[in-house]
DNA sequence: AACCTGGAAATACTC
DNA sequence: CGGAGTATTTCCAGG
């Protein structure tokens, strides 16, 4: 008991630890190059996914944090630029060591950690090496997080004893602890072994590829038990942090945590800690989960990227259920024990793991060797090469997963052909797979390029995205889950992007580029495994929708890529939301006269006979400004349709069109999403705009921040929402925005109910708006707007800014001047943005600083934080309440324009803009219309 | 036997 | 602090 308390005591002193890294870093210049980056990656890690548990990432992260950058590369771009010189470069630049990370074991484990992060992940992960060394060069400032890194990575070894950090990863030791710690002392954890491993690496290594053996090493943990824990980690700690539960051994963490994480204690029991075990423990845990699989993902990463070059593989070696971690251990020993237990365990593993094992982390039986075997895995991947992968696409340039992204470019245009269902319950990594994402008709969802006419095949990116009104990034909770067996047609591969599992598929020539994605599953991720990551701002609860994110880099002449992304219509992955929520899949009409009268008919699911349709006019706050219950006709009800007359808007003199919005109610908590609907001028005929369309983008904008906008269904559309240029963001502005995305996710924001008003997306947004030019990502739903990123391929250091992460702040400075890439997007996203970035600090302060540099306008972080409580609060009350706030503005404007207060008046003129211009499309249809008529 | 699922009990969280 | 109401996870069992 006495050992809990010491055990969180640890923990707390490592965050205190870590913070004063942060702080440090942020205070120290120098160091911010290198230690920052670190150190702050580790933070901000999050970036996109979070970082989970910071422990993993720092470790891995630091790496990672590093490896935000890594995440994207934009670091690496700076890096990378050259390409896998780059990487050298960088990781040599990391460690000055000199060996490429690679050399060293331990370094390269680091560096997969990034990996994993990104394609560039080996560029992270030298990043990451030089990180640490840096770190171990400031140890002031990073101090303790470089030491830690320092630590983590071999030392860790060492560790145990070295440094606080390693103590408390020792204390950490403690299972539960490592989690927590894991950010901190992950470093201490991680990799650490992986040093140690290293050499026994080699042994895996035997079977396997150097870089296997690398990867081994890394993951093998089995030198250190730790390693083998990880393994199980390591599915986790894919998934960021998740591993968070890490220990959980069981899967329970209740029982452990119960207070989340009492039994860890005795596992930490000191012993452990002290031992390298007890790192183990700890690492084990999340860390070595996360560093591990990084690890070894990022090993093989960078193996081949050593080897092949761009593909990524990455990690598809991240083991879905790995972690098993159910199965791994009964829960409670399991969990005290885990730490040193697991890593006991692990070893054997280990064993076990040889490579053979390795290739298939989908072992999913052994829990541990699974887990371990997962991190062999990667190896596996490597084993593999992609056929198409070659492409730019693995490039370390690509833009990263939080970019928003056009879904057409010139001829191109990825397209959803056929949509999935509106609900798939998502399984448990303690569950079976509950099978492929299949389409509402029957069948799955088809994904098709248009406009393609070249006879090289591409790879389609597939991952799990948010689908709240924020902007489209990686979904914290939710992983895409690879389906394989006689009912899968299609071939697909897993890779770890920053935390985000990333199935590709092959877009074929011969099959007119289109996919059958029937080798899709989706994996929920504990929310408290994910919440306990460092720098994950994110709410799982009630954050059970997802859309699924496809990607494909098309190969432009001059060597770069463009890169268009597509999302579907939101998944509800909830078995309960799913059979209780009810759900607005189409209206029969989107605008209509102020007057109102009309009757639309609303087809979804779970409507009830007392169903409400409630409309709403947010201000921009978020605050609703007007609410009016529809009447319903109860006698044409249906479970899957409702018929509501349109109420009269509340202002009869709207000169323009005013974009509201309504949502189906079956009780206090049971509310469908806001679905979108205009209100036009009494006197303008009736047209059908697509209020969404011409909304979003200046509602986005603006309204986003109001969240008006953003309620409606947006959600679709949003996929390009990105801002508008994409083009911006491709060059310079990209990298800033994808931070933000990438910090989005963190955001807590992102938790659904944040969503709506939360202006944090404004925030975000316009910060990144801001930073990318608009800024504005409306939602649009198909983000025309959203200039096509194209990178140069060379680039990689633009791509770097995508991750968010990444560039930790401290990274950014250095990255800028050094990658000068300068220009480039990414360079100056960091450097824009190094904050956002900023991992290190506090979760809190993260956002806020990067918004800050945002936009000093912006109100960003406070935003950001706002925002998303208040939502919440807003949605429970339904009671329509006419309000006057002073930002109900008649006019139907006010929505545009409303971006108002906080928002930063470019977004506003750009809104303006937009409803200028759907004002003349408006005008013009109407004039086409009544022609008709 | 391995998957998929649908259901629902057991837990966790919030209020 | 305890209870009620919900949401999340883990288990079961049937196909």
């Amino acid at each position: 008991m006495t050992g809990l308390e010491d055990q969180e005591f640890d923990f707390e002193f490592l965050f205190e630890f870590n913070q004063r890294d942060e702080g440090a870093a942020a205070a120290a210049p120098e160091h911010y190059g290198y230690a920052p980056s670190s150190v702050g990656p580790a933070l901000r890690l999050p970036t996109t996914h979070s970082s989970l548990p910071a422990p993993c990432h720092d470790l891995q992260t630091s790496t990672p944090g590093l490896v935000l950058p890594a995440e994207h590369p934009a670091g690496y771009g700076a890096a990378l630029d050259g390409g896998p010189a780059g990487y050298f470069l960088s990781s040599g630049h990391v460690r000055p060591n000199g060996a490429p990370a690679l050399e060293s074991p331990r370094i390269e484990i680091t560096s997969y950690l990034g990996l994993h992060h990104s394609n560039s992940q080996f560029l992270h992960d030298t990043e990451v090496e030089d990180v640490l060394p840096s770190s171990k060069r400031c140890p002031s400032t990073a101090t303790l997080s470089l030491p830690g890194l320092e630590a983590y990575r071999d030392p860790s070894c060492l560790s145990p004893a070295s440094s606080l950090s390693s103590r408390s990863c020792t204390s950490e030791a403690s299972s539960y602890e490592s989690n927590y710690s894991y950010p901190y002392v992950s470093p201490q954890t991680s990799p650490w072994q992986s040093p140690c491993v290293s050499p026994k690496t080699t042994d895996a290594e035997e079977g396997f590829p150097r870089g296997l053996g690398a990867c081994m090493l890394l993951g093998s943990p089995r030198h250190s038990p730790s390693t083998s824990p990880r393994a199980s980690v390591t599915e986790e700690s894919w998934l960021g942090a998740r591993s968070s539960r890490p220990a959980s051994p069981g899967n329970k963490r209740k029982y452990s945590l119960n207070g989340r994480q009492p039994p860890c204690s005795p596992q930490r029991s000191p012993t452990p800690s002290p031992h390298g075990s007890p790192r183990v423990s700890v690492t084990d845990d999340s860390w070595l989960g996360n560093s591990t699989q990084y690890t070894s993902s990022a090993i093989v990463a960078a193996i081949n990227a050593l080897t092949t070059d761009s593909s990524l593989d990455l990690g598809d070696g991240v083991p879905v259920k790995s972690r098993k971690t159910a199965l791994e251990q009964p829960p409670s020993v399991a969990l005290k024990v885990e730490p040193v237990g697991e890593d006991l365990a692990s070893p054997p593993p280990p064993a076990d793991f040889v490579p053979e094992d390795f290739s298939f982390q989908h072992v999913r039986k052994g829990g541990f060797c699974d887990q371990y075997l997962a991190v062999p895995q990667p190896p596996y991947q490597w084993a593999k090469p992609k056929p198409l992968s070659a492409t730019s696409y693995m490039s370390p340039t690509l833009p990263a997963l939080d970019w928003q992204l056009p879904s057409h470019s010139g001829p191109y245009e990825l397209r959803m052909e056929v949509q999935p269902k509106s609900h798939h319950r998502a399984h448990y990594e303690t569950e079976g797979s509950r099978g492929a994402v299949k389409a509402s008709a029957g069948g799955h969802p088809v994904v098709q390029l248009h406009g393609y006419l070249e006879n090289e095949p591409l790879m389609l990116q597939l991952f799990i995205g948010t689908a709240d009104d924020r902007l489209l990034r990686p979904h914290a909770f939710y992983q895409v889950h690879r389906i394989t067996g006689k009912t899968v047609s299609t071939t697909s591969h897993e890779a770890i992007l920053s935390n985000t599992k990333v199935l590709e598929i092959p877009l074929l020539p011969e099959n007119n580029m289109r996919a059958v994605i029937d080798c899709a599953g989706i994996l929920k991720l504990r929310n408290s495994d994910i919440e306990l990551r460092k720098g994950e701002t994110d709410i799982g609860r009630k954050n059970t929708r997802v859309r699924l994110v496809f990607r494909v880099h098309v190969p432009q002449p001059g060597g770069r890529t463009l890169s268009l992304q597509v999302a579907s219509n939101p998944i509800e992955c909830s078995q309960r939301s799913a059979q209780e929520l009810p759900l607005v899949e189409k209206q029969s009409t989107d605008s209509y006269p102020v007057v109102g009268g009309k009757k639309m008919v609303l087809s979804g699911h779970n409507f009830l006979q007392d169903s409400k349709v409630i409309f709403v006019e947010k201000a921009p706050d978020g605050h609703h400004v007007w609410e009016m219950e529809a009447k319903t006709d109860r006698d044409l009800y249906k479970p899957n349709s409702l018929v509501v007359e349109i109420p009269p808007f509340r202002n009869q003199r709207i000169t323009s069109p005013v974009h509201v919005s309504f949502y189906v109610c079956n009780g206090k908590r049971k509310r469908s999403q806001y679905q979108r609907f205009t209100y036009l001028p009494a006197n303008v005929p009736m047209i059908k705009t697509e209020p969404t369309d011409d909304f979003e983008p200046a509602p986005t904008c603006g309204p986003v921040s109001q969240g008006l906008s953003p309620l409606p269904r947006p959600y679709y559309s949003q996929q390009l929402a990105m801002p508008p240029d994409p083009g911006s963001c491709l060059v310079a502005g990209v990298p800033a925005c994808p931070q933000r995305g990438a910090l989005m996710p963190a955001a807590p924001g992102t938790s659904p109910k944040l969503h709506d008003l939360s202006p944090t997306a404004y925030s975000k947004a316009i910060a990144s708006s801001g930073h990318c030019h608009l800024g504005l990502p409306p939602p649009a739903r198909e983000a025309p707007t959203v200039t096509p990123a194209i990178q140069d391929v060379p680039r990689p250091a633009a791509a770097h800014p995508g991750s968010p992460g990444q560039p930790p702040p401290a990274l950014l400075p250095q990255q800028v001047s050094a990658p000068p890439s300068g220009s480039h997007p990414p360079g100056l996203e960091h450097s824009l943005c190094p904050s956002s970035p900023s991992p290190p600090l506090p979760p809190a302060a993260q956002e806020p600083t990067c918004l800050q540099p945002c936009s000093p306008a912006c109100p960003p972080a406070t935003g950001r934080l706002q925002h998303p409580s208040p939502t919440v609060r807003r949605d429970e009350s339904p009671t329509a309440r006419p309000r006057l706030l002073p930002e109900a503005r008649e006019d139907s404007s006010p929505n545009l324009a409303p971006i108002p207060v906080t928002v930063k008046r470019e977004p506003e003129e750009l809104d303006q803009l937009y409803l200028d211009d759907v004002n003349e499309i408006i005008r013009n249809d109407l004039s086409s219309t009544s022609t008709h008529t």
